[in-house]
RNA sequence: GCGGGAGUAGCUCAGUUGGUAGAGCGUCAGCCUUCCAAGCUGAAUGUCGCCGGUUCGAACCCGGUCUCCCGCUCCA
């Protein structure tokens, strides 16, 4: 463990030092859990999400883009279920410092109850046997009809505390309960606090008149109520995808490590819409290519696994997690659902208007069931980052630090330098990224000896550095070294575009893909 | 939100019983160098997280506050 912790904070250290990320607002001591993308960043989580954008949008026929607003009627939030479930009573105990949900605390003790009715009704049926009338037993027998009554005063009380948003009634509630900490024991609770996991804001310029509108915990929400639009503009037949990058916001109570849980986060999301009954062959489909995209990248097949979940979500029959091992674990990088048709049914139920699909062949309408692909683009970018910084033992018993970003991410492409900033080689080399600087991200570096240069590049990520000497200036070829190797090659001037396309493409690195 | 730890240069960190702020690396300028950092010369950079208190004097002691890290709770 304490080497993780070292390690991620290398990660962290090297990505503020290197221009990757930096807190937000630092020279205001910064905000929790907000992190800004600096000069090196912007362009890795740009190359990421093109990557991804590619692979989906630009490989796949029927699969289309879209970018919705954040902003969205919040009626979407009721129809969505994020209003309900997306609101939670808390409470503390003082004793024992567990937090709890309040509601949980009052079902489990109910439940409790309800297993002593249990107890008592198959005790009932064991000594009474055939002659046994559970119906008459659960309505005459005194503990059992008392604790049913208790029961329902529960669950009436707690409907209408939750209804009515009474938080000092939920408190009392648990306290007329008599409920303890379940671990503790302990009865010493604080007050019950609503924690709202969407942030909310106003739309309209004077009070009276503003509408409250929700920052979008999920960008799914925005392709569900486009769904029919882009279906019938986009003439697409089922199955069909589409897919959407954007920043959604969840006030998460405790965000942390790094930008792996932050309130304000990207997603990559892809809802891809089948015929009813189809749904588990696009979901395994679904749940291998996204596998495969991921290995694309080299990272390592063995920091990768599958996590099935057993408790679903409210509108899924079906989830997985691609769990990525990060420095500090293994842990959820992409979630592949079945999301059912829970979401658009719910949204033709709040909005009253139809969200069907009519099929040809079955000459039927009907709401179309939706496997959900979605990756937090921030998750990746730290997936990304912190496996490829390394620390290296090189054969003379030197070290360095080389992050080894897959060069097709790399925000650089490759550093240009002349061997000895005279003799005309800066003028070359300067000629040169004149040329390369239309398709590739470059740069120039002619400070310090070249060996120290390329040490430079190595933590930046930079995977090819192209060195002009004297050689060069008489027969127009330069020596191109790769990042990783350590190896050179001597190369026409006039190759190294086609070269750099080539070790940079996205078809090269999608092309692994197949 | 609770408990624990921590905030000093871009990064990693020293800083004695309170007496004007340091190192290494990095950065910048120049020199030297024809291929893998740790050669040479010079330079810049800190309200010691912030506010207040004690004191002749606070990076250091006290109070408050903010932020970060670890754990717990939560997590579509």
């Amino acid at each position: 463990m304490a080497k993780q912790d070292d390690t991620f904070k290398k990660v962290i250290s090297h990505a503020k030092e290197y221009g990757y990320i930096f807190g937000s607002s630092e020279i205001y001591d910064g905000l929790s859990a907000v992190y800004d993308y600096g000069q090196n960043g912007a362009e890795l989580k740009k190359n990421i999400r093109e990557y991804w954008w590619k692979s989906m949008v630009q490989m796949h026929e029927n699969i289309v883009g879209l970018d919705a607003s954040i902003f969205m009627h919040p009626t979407t939030w009721k129809a969505s279920g994020h209003v309900d479930a997306f609101n939670d009573p808390l409470i503390d105990n003082k004793d024992s410092k567990k937090r709890y949900r309040a509601d949980v605390l009052v079902e489990d003790f109910r439940e409790k109850i309800n297993q002593k009715i249990e107890k008592d009704v198959a005790k009932a049926k064991k000594r009474f046997g055939d002659a046994f009338d559970e119906q008459e037993f659960r309505s005459t027998n005194g503990n059992v009809v008392r604790r049913q009554k208790q029961m329902d005063e529960i669950t009436t009380e707690l409907t209408r505390v939750q209804e009515e948003n009474d938080l000092p009634g939920f408190k009392k509630l648990i306290e007329d309960l008599d409920i303890g900490c379940p671990e503790s024991g302990s009865k010493n609770w604080t007050d019950v606090r609503q924690f709202n996991l969407m942030f909310g804001t106003k739309l309209g310029a004077s009070a009276d008149s503003a509408m409250d509108l929700y920052l979008r915990p999920e960008t799914a929400q925005g392709i569900f109520v486009n769904f029919l639009n882009v279906q019938k503009t986009g003439r697409m037949k089922l199955p069909f995808g589409i897919a959407q990058t954007g920043k959604a916001f969840r006030n998460e109570i405790v965000a942390r490590q790094f930008i792996f849980r932050m309130r304000e986060f990207e997603q990559m999301e892809m809802q891809f819409f089948v015929r009813p009954g189809e749904e588990m062959k696009y979901y395994e489909y679904w749940k291998e290519t996204r596998l495969k995209w991921h290995m694309s990248l080299g990272l390592g097949e063995e920091n990768y696994r599958f996590h099935d979940h057993d408790k679903l979500a409210h509108y899924a029959n079906a989830a997985a997690d691609i769990e990525f091992n990060f420095p500090f674990g293994f842990k959820e990088l992409e979630g592949i659902h079945s999301r059912t048709d829970f979401d658009l049914k719910a949204h033709e139920e709040f909005s009253g208007k139809k969200l069907q699909y009519f099929d040809h062949e079955l000459n039927e309408n009907y709401v179309p069931y939706v496997v959900e692909t979605s990756v937090g683009l921030d998750r990746m970018f730290l997936a990304v980052f912190s496996k490829s910084l390394k620390e290296e033992t090189l054969e003379d018993g030197s070290s360095r630090v080389v992050l080894k970003l897959p060069a097709v991410l790399a925000p650089t492409k490759a550093a240009i330098l002349p061997l000895v900033k005279k003799d005309g080689l800066p003028e070359l080399a300067l000629e040169i990224i004149g040329d390369l600087k239309w398709n590739f991200n470059v740069t120039y570096d002619e400070k310090d000896a070249v060996g120290r240069r390329y040490r430079r590049q190595d933590a930046n990520g930079t995977p090819f550095c192209i060195t002009v000497d004297h050689q060069s200036l008489e027969d127009k070829t330069v020596t191109i070294r790769d990042r990783d190797t350590m190896q050179q090659e001597r190369v026409a001037i006039s190759e190294l575009g086609s070269i750099l396309g080539e070790k940079t493409s996205y078809k090269t690195w999608l092309s692994k893909l197949k």
